[in-house]
DNA sequence: CAGTTAAACAGACATATGTCTGTATGTCAA
DNA sequence: TTGACATACAGACATATGTCTGTTTAACTG
């Protein structure tokens, strides 16, 4: 039968069986179930569960992929040298109604009727979300309308950074300034003016925008 | 200890130790390894595999998991009428020299060495990847220096789309004009000016801009 | 030719993991 | 109280899956 040996002068075998099990195996990781070696000698045709182990191994000696040992599915895609590839789930909220969007946040009841987007970040257990942006008034720092925010939960934040609040009933992307016991809800666009608190009044703030999307397709 | 039975008046379980069961898995899901039901014992405190394993079929019967009996690691999400999530994984090019991109994009054995970016899209084959914007000649249209673009591989766009291209030995993100047979690029920021080529000259394109990302923590 | 090597194979084994059975505990309703 | 129910636990079992050992085949080298 069609045995492959030895090609001797084999360079790191690119374009070789052994890279079709590599991009399998990719296909399969970004399709969210990782494959057993099973699966693998089976869509290979390999009449061996070895030798799908064997070209697997490979893969992992020349770095070209990652497992963890002993585990079922336990193959993975090497990390690049950074932090560990960390995906979680948030709530998108950016259709609730702004006087609803307190209660949405808080209550993660309402996240079932939302859609869900895929963030990495920390593994902290920071509550996050989603908002579809409204409005012109953060253009100058790159925020459009229809951009999603995703929003890192907190009360309080500092000078300088983006923040949503709730000024009376409705919800806001704004910078933040503090500035002579103000607070001061600066947009990013000529046209529009700050808005100015003092403590403690009508405004609160609902957490802090920690990354911006937007599809263009 | 502290054992929570029945709530009786139980609504569909919202907001229980049930929901978060559900969180874990959607989140283990997102990142690219689904857990077994050990692991729920585990992540939970369980001290029995049962239990988590009940909170298991309970959300399968709920309609809010679906999974594959018997499989390891065969709980997925529900393909239906739940919330649709689809992940993929796309490797971040960022850090590629410009003269290698066009090498880099082509040939899959290149990307090992580069990381990973989990995004949402159609299930199409479409090739992509990821891109660390450098300068400031799209600011007009929201994207900044250090953005992050998620590029659709192809080797045409249609006019006014924001594309990568190769010009000479060097990679770019400008929005596309065709005109009277010419190809131009054109900046989004009055301080740049535009690039005009005759077809079939130095330029390439190498892809579509579909998404981009900005990272402010 | 003999020796080396990479690939594939066959079979067994060890562990990981899903699943089942039975029991116990606390809350609610009759 | 009693029964029903949901939850949690403990242990066992069956299967899925990773891993190991040894053998065979074909290509290359000397």
């Amino acid at each position: 039968m069609p045995r492959r040996p030895n090609p001797t002068t084999a360079s790191p075998a690119r374009g070789t069986i052994r890279s079709e099990v590599l991009a399998f195996v990719r296909g399969r990781l970004a399709a969210g179930s990782p494959p057993t070696v099973r699966e693998v000698q089976q869509a290979f045709g390999f009449k061996a569960v070895e030798s799908a182990r064997q070209h697997l191994e490979a893969l992992v000696a020349e770095g070209r992929l990652a497992k963890s040992p002993g585990r079922s599915r336990g193959y993975r895609l090497p990390v690049g040298g950074g932090p560990e590839l960390n995906v979680r789930l948030i709530p998108q909220l950016g259709r609730v109604q702004a006087g609803g969007l307190r209660e949405a946040i808080e209550d993660p009841d309402h996240w079932d009727r939302t859609g869900w987007l895929a963030v990495e970040g920390p593994a902290t257990g920071a509550e996050m979300f989603a908002l579809t942006v409204r409005g012109e008034s953060m253009t100058g720092a790159g925020i459009l309308p229809g951009d999603t925010v995703i929003v890192r939960r907190q009360d309080t934040a500092r000078d300088g950074e983006i923040v949503v609040a709730q000024v009376r009933d409705e919800a806001t992307v704004k910078r933040l300034r503090l500035r002579d016991g103000q607070i001061v809800l600066q947009p990013e666009n000529p046209a529009f003016a700050p808005l100015i608190f003092a403590p403690d009044t009508e405004i609160r703030i609902l957490g802090r925008v920690v990354e911006v999307r937007r599809r263009l397709a």
